[in-house]
DNA sequence: CATGGGATTGACT
DNA sequence: GTCAATCCCATGC
């Protein structure tokens, strides 16, 4: 087994903001779709802007559920946005899967988001989830066997990717925190920077 | 039971 | 740059 083949395995062991930036490189795959993980944000019961900041509630149960489950959720009535749930049981933490390169299936998430450029298939929290057909009947699901597969980077993309930290997108509370992860310079984040922003 | 606010996106000025 | 779509759920009465 080559170095880094497990690395979505041990991501789901680190607190949740190393382990959002773990994932960045590992794959998500569901059905005959599948892309590699290009942004990510943590959330942690114990900061205002994770769900879990409220408690155990029926909303925010999967999150407090052992690590390797899908928290997928319903934003702004439309969209439906997939989160890997991690930290122990009890301790209400998920990375958000802000955005993925396409890889496979590429002719069906075209289909399902009614847009052709590559770069606007998995491009953002909500693209990703209508391209891949994940819809919230997968919420609470496992992410190891189960419907929606957290895989290990491809072969040979397993050395772990440059990153551009930053603060997370979306929110009004705890801004400052630095939990957002993005593959450097790739093209396929949800807020790609300005030519020549990254030196 | 009524209300308000989103971890967003796409269309439009 | 602005703004509406749309619905789940947490909160408060």
């Amino acid at each position: 087994m080559s170095a880094g083949a497990d690395r979505h395995l041990r991501a789901l062991e680190l607190p949740v903001a190393a382990a959002a930036a773990a994932l960045v490189g590992c794959t998500i795959t569901h059905g005959e779709c599948s892309g590699v993980i290009v942004e990510t944000e943590a959330y942690h019961e114990q900061e205002p802007a994770c769900h879990a900041f409220a408690g155990l509630t029926p909303r925010t149960r999967p999150l407090f559920e052992a690590p390797g489950i899908a928290y997928v959720y319903r934003s702004y009535g439309i969209h439906a946005l997939l989160n890997v749930v991690v930290e122990a049981a009890g301790v209400g933490a998920a990375v958000l899967i802000r955005a993925l390169e396409p890889r496979a299936g590429i002719h069906l998430m075209i289909e399902r988001r009614g847009r052709e450029r590559l770069t606007e298939l998995c491009s953002g929290p909500g693209k990703l989830s209508q391209a891949l057909g994940i819809g919230l009947e997968l919420n609470a699901t496992p992410l190891l066997g189960g419907p929606i597969e957290l895989g290990p980077p491809p072969p040979g993309e397993e050395a772990a990717p440059a990153l551009v930290v930053g603060g997370r997108i979306g929110i009004t509370r705890a801004v400052e925190l630095p939990w957002r992860f993005c593959a450097a310079a790739n093209r396929n984040v949800s807020r790609p920077w300005p030519p020549g922003l990254l030196g």
